[in-house]
DNA sequence: AGCACA
C-alpha cells in the first residue's frame, strides 16, 4: 500500500509548444534558449584555409539557419552551426556529413551535434571592430529563408551521359546536396539542360597536346553538319566561338573556350560523342596545338632555340 | 590522322 497521497496530474500539464513557427511579435528572444537543448552542428573536415564566410555561404541556405563561426585555434579548423531547433539542427548535420566541401582538396565534412550551443552575442558582425577578425560570428542575418533564392551550389555541368559503352557508366546521381533533405520545393529554373549526344563511341586518342582553351575536334565526317557540331558545342560552359575546317577527306574544327577548365570539362565530357551527321564514329577531342587566335610559333626559328629561351617577334 | 584564325 503505498501512501504515495494524490496523482499529481493536473492540468498544469501545458500541451508542450509546437516549434517556434511564426512568433506573433518580434520577441527578443534572450540568447539563453530554450535551456539545454543542443541546436549547433560541429563540423570538421574543413580544409586549413578555409574562410568563415565560405562556410557561412553554405550553411546560410539550410532551414533554421542561425550563425556560424570557426575556430582556427586547433591544427584543423572546427566549425560550429547554430540553428534555430534542435531539428534544424540535425537535419543540416545530416544534410552535410560527407559533403564534400571542396573537391581540390578532397576534404569532405564531418558533422556531430555538437557539445556545447554557440554562443552568439547580440549585435555581432559589424560590431567586433576589427580587434580578431578569427572572432567574429557570421549570423544568419536578413536574408530568411522566405525569400529562398537559388542556392550556391551549380551543379557541375555534366552533359547526360549516353552510353558510352566502353566505360559502362551509369548516369550520375542528380548533384543533390541536400540527400533527402525536407526543404521546401522552390520552381528553380532548372540548371540549363545541357543536350548532350545520345550516343559515344570508343576513341583512341594517343599523342595529345597539352592543355589549353582550344579543342581540336578530329574525326569528323567530310559532310557532318556544321549546324550539328555547334549546337552540340555551343551550349557547354565556357564556350566562345568554333571554327570548323573543311579538308580534302575530313573536317575537323577547332572550339574556343573561356579558360583551360571548360575545355577540359568539353574534353572529357563529349569525348567519342557521335554526331548523325558525321557518319563516321565518335569524334575525337583533343586539346589544340595552338589556341584560337594565336599565332603558330615560328617553327624553323624560336622552337629551334637549344636553350629552350623563347624569342619575341 | 587531319591543327586555322591573325
Amino acid at each position: 500500500m503505498a501512501g504515495a497521497g494524490m496523482h499529481p496530474y493536473h492540468q498544469q500539464w501545458v500541451s508542450p509548444p509546437p516549434p517556434p513557427v511564426v512568433p506573433p511579435m518580434p520577441v527578443e528572444t534572450p540568447t539563453r534558449a530554450s535551456a539545454d537543448e543542443i541546436r549547433t552542428v560541429f563540423i570538421t573536415g574543413l580544409p586549413p584555409d578555409v574562410k568563415e564566410r565560405e562556410l557561412h555561404n553554405l550553411l546560410r541556405w539550410l532551414p533554421g539557419f542561425e550563425a556560424s563561426q570557426i575556430n582556427f585555434k586547433a591544427e584543423q579548423p572546427m566549425g560550429f552551426a547554430l540553428f534555430s531547433t534542435a531539428q534544424y539542427a540535425m537535419a543540416a548535420k545530416d544534410a552535410l556529413q560527407d559533403l564534400v566541401f571542396d573537391a581540390e582538396s578532397k576534404s569532405a565534412l564531418h558533422t556531430e551535434m555538437a557539445k556545447k550551443n554557440l554562443f552568439v552575442k547580440r549585435g555581432v558582425v559589424s560590431e567586433s571592430s576589427s580587434l580578431d577578425q578569427s572572432k567574429r560570428l557570421r549570423t544568419g542575418g536578413d536574408y530568411s529563408h522566405a525569400g529562398y533564392a537559388a542556392p550556391p551550389f551549380h551543379p557541375p555541368p555534366a552533359p547526360v551521359w549516353g552510353t558510352p559503352g566502353y566505360i559502362a557508366t551509369h548516369p550520375p546521381p542528380p548533384y543533390d546536396p541536400y540527400g533527402g533533405y525536407p526543404i521546401p520545393q522552390v520552381a528553380m529554373p532548372t540548371p540549363a539542360p545541357i543536350p548532350a549526344p545520345n550516343r559515344y563511341a570508343p576513341v583512341q586518342n594517343t599523342k595529345d597536346n597539352p592543355p589549353c582553351n582550344t579543342l581540336f575536334i578530329g574525326n569528323l565526317g567530310e559532310n557532318v553538319n556544321e549546324e550539328e557540331v555547334r549546337s552540340l558545342f555551343s551550349v557547354q560552359p565556357g564556350f566562345k566561338q568554333m571554327k570548323i575546317l573543311r579538308q580534302e577527306r575530313n573536317t575537323v574544327c577547332f572550339i574556343e573556350f573561356e579558360d583551360v577548365n571548360s575545355a577540359t570539362n568539353v574534353h572529357q565530357n563529349l569525348q567519342g560523342a557521335v554526331l548523325t551527321s558525321s557518319g563516321r564514329g565518335g569524334m575525337r577531342i583533343q586539346f589544340s596545338k595552338n589556341p584560337f587566335g594565336r599565332r603558330k610559333d615560328n617553327v624553323n626559328g624560336a622552337a629551334a632555340e637549344p636553350n629552350g629561351a623563347p624569342t619575341y617577334p
